[in-house]
RNA sequence: GGCGCUGUAGCUCAAUUGGUUAGAGUCCCGGACUGUCGAUCCGGAGGUUGCGGGUUCGAGUCCCGUCAGCGUCGCCA
């Protein structure tokens, strides 16, 4: 080792000692004679000082450097004068009287430095990111990550699970997302797929007989982003044998109480709460609902079709839905202008054809454009059905199941942080469960499976598959924490009459189904136990432990909005001998989307 | 693919209704200083306002196109 302590090591125990510390040169205070310089690893930081009674040796390599050079210094430990120790490092008690000074390497004037108050661009970061995994904030986030993997690792230890690594090199299976392609040179125009999750694997694995596995498994789908979701992302894969819901639902209880506790010294109360799918639709508009405040979603359909406003009451009589909530205390601050972005917000994002609305006037009375349409009685209801009082601001929307839905839920969402309803450092753990097997593909009559084709229906919905399968709950959980889905699973079909059943349902016959999925029907007739698991989004657990509402500031190396690496500038032109390997031309239409004309 | 926000010095930002030579802090360069910890003080350098076009006597500002980053809808079994 080139030193002997960490920049976040010594302290007032090791006055006097002789050391060795290496480093990056954070902040240089210059005052003519002594000199200041603090000492930065990922440790921490440590001040070494210069004096003016140095060798002119080591005072002239002092004055070549510059912020983030890498030296190492052999120096004396000693307590600084009183009243000048730093509270905010660990080694604030002492100082680093340097000796010998050796830089290791120099550093170009950088675009930005760590520790600057100002956090540059996010293009900037990505570019030079191994400058941005300097700053203090990336590095806590990204150890905060390794804490809780080796948490959820030794939580599956400690509960007989094997971790077993499954291939990336995989099999397409045109269902669900996009796959990432991979072209094979040995089979030319054939191609693998990266896994979307390891989904099958663990099945098979279950097959095989290990009935507990878990995998800290990369996977990829070639989607559009958003600030919770990346190309390739990592999950805590996870698959149990002879188990039902409760059982998968009870493991990961205690996984999410161990790591609340030693993460963030949080007590969970157990069992999470849960909520079944219909609730959650019906209270929250979402099937991820953020429980940390309330905001409930409230119906007046049957109000609505006796009213004498056009648009509410052909909406009901449509068999449609009026809906609304009501956003305590918002009138004051929600003038027209802000109304309207609301409206426009549920009309450009969801179709929705308006927003009503309602305000509670100091009098109790409710001020609304459409208030004339309605009795004085029909108004007294609607302010008993919201709870509405004085300040209070009800906002609705009159249109189809889904799009009051999620209409409501994005206002309820956005204005949850717009007036603070709840503390953003609070965590709220929840299960959504009993989830629709099926749900109607646009503008088709086909069924297509919600979760996947493999999922188990409830037993006692089974009779229901042949009469009427839209209304066939699933066994299927999402592990749900203050608003984001964290995690989801089922419990899987290990008899192949269900199967064939459920296959039939998403309209794919035997042959079909066989092409597909062939390997998994033929293994699931050599001895399936019962199995289900789940699937926890490991950067999305990270953004929320870290309080963070971006899941790129909790992965090294993320890509742009467009699946882009700065860095390293990936995707990238390849060599025509690689693509001549492969039997690969590209077509002149396709060509290359990328242009340099920027910057 | 749609909608929206942003793009001005290396970095973070400002610039009134379209108006004279586009400013500040920081970084960088030079100088001063023996107790700072966002050191301080003095001096200096640093700009094709992302790119292309248009309107105008005049454009950082308005319009059109385009590129990039971000947010969002679609999409994500």
């Amino acid at each position: 080792m080139l030193r002997t302590h960490t920049c976040g090591e010594l302290t007032i125990e090791n006055v006097g000692q002789t050391a060795t510390l290496c480093g990056w040169v954070d902040t240089i205070r210059d005052f003519g004679g002594v000199t200041f310089i603090d000492l930065r690893d990922r440790y921490g930081r440590t001040q070494v000082v210069f004096n003016p009674d140095s060798t002119p040796e080591v005072l002239a390599e002092m004055g070549k450097l510059k912020n983030e050079f890498v030296i190492k210094v052999i120096g004396k430990v000693r307590p600084r004068p009183d009243g000048q120790s730093n509270q905010k490092l660990s080694t604030g008690e002492i100082e680093f009287v340097v000796s010998d000074l050796e830089i290791l390497n120099a550093c170009k004037t950088p675009p930005f430095v760590p520790g600057q108050k100002d956090v540059p661009g996010e293009d900037l970061r990505l570019k030079h990111r191994y400058l941005d995994l300097r700053r203090e904030k990336m590095l806590d986030t990204l150890q905060l990550r390794s804490r809780i993997i080796k948490t959820m690792r030794d939580y599956c230890a400690d509960n007989d699970f094997i971790d077993i690594e499954t291939p990336i090199l995989g099999r397409s299976t045109p269902e669900g997302a996009r796959d990432y392609l991979v072209p094979s040179r040995v089979f030319k125009g054939e191609f693998y797929a990266l896994p979307q999750s390891p989904q099958i694997y663990k099945q098979i694995m279950m097959i095989a007989g290990y009935d507990r596995y878990i995998q800290v498994a990369r996977c990829f789908r070639d989607e559009d982003l958003r600030a919770d979701r990346q190309p390739e992302f990592t999950q805590l894969d996870l698959e149990m044998s002879f188990v039902d819901s409760d059982d998968v639902i009870g493991m990961i209880d205690g996984m999410m109480q161990r790591l609340a506790k030693e993460i963030l010294g949080l007590d969970l109360q157990l069992p999470l709460q849960r909520l079944t799918y219909d609730e959650a639709m019906t209270r929250f508009g979402h099937d991820a609902p953020d429980l940390r405040f309330g905001m409930e979603i409230v119906d007046i359909t049957d109000l609505a079709s006796t009213c004498g406003f056009g648009v509410f009451k052909s909406t009901a009589e449509a068999g449609k839905f009026v809906r609304g909530v009501n956003a305590k205390g918002a009138a004051p601050k929600y003038s027209r202008k802000r109304i309207d972005e609301l409206t426009n917000m549920v009309k450009d994002d969801f179709g929705a054809k308006g927003l009503a609305w309602f305000r509670c006037e100091e009098d109790g009375s409710l001020f609304s454009p459409i208030a004339k349409f309605f009795t004085e009685e029909e108004l007294a209801d609607l302010k008993t059905r919201f709870d509405a009082e004085p300040g209070d601001l009800l906002l609705l929307i009159a249109d189809t199941w889904d799009i009051s839905c999620k209409g409501l839920y994005s206002i309820r969402k956005r204005m949850g942080v717009e007036l603070e309803l709840y503390d953003p450092k609070e965590m709220h753990f929840s299960w959504v469960v009993e989830f629709p097997m099926f749900e109607r593909g646009d503008e088709t009559e086909r069924w297509t499976a919600m979760h996947h084709p493999f999922t188990a229906p409830r037993d006692q919905d089974l009779d229901q598959l042949d009469s009427d399968a839209g209304k066939t709950r699933a066994k299927a959980y999402d592990l749900v924490i203050n608003g984001y889905e964290a995690g989801g699973g089922t419990i899987r079909i290990h008899d192949s009459g269900i199967q064939q059943k459920v296959f039939g349902l998403l309209g794919l016959d035997e042959e079909s189904a066989q092409e597909r999925f062939g390997f998994l029907l033929d293994a699931l007739k050599y001895g399936a136990p019962p199995h289900g698991g789940i699937a926890l989004g490991i950067d999305r657990v990270v953004m929320l432990f870290a309080g963070l509402d971006n899941i790129r500031d909790c992965i090294a190396f993320p890509k742009t909005q467009k699946a882009y690496d700065m860095m390293t500038e990936a995707p990238n032109v390849v060599e025509n001998l690689q693509l001549e390997d492969l039997g690969i031309e590209i077509s002149k239409s396709a060509g290359n989307q990328k242009t340099d004309s920027q910057s």
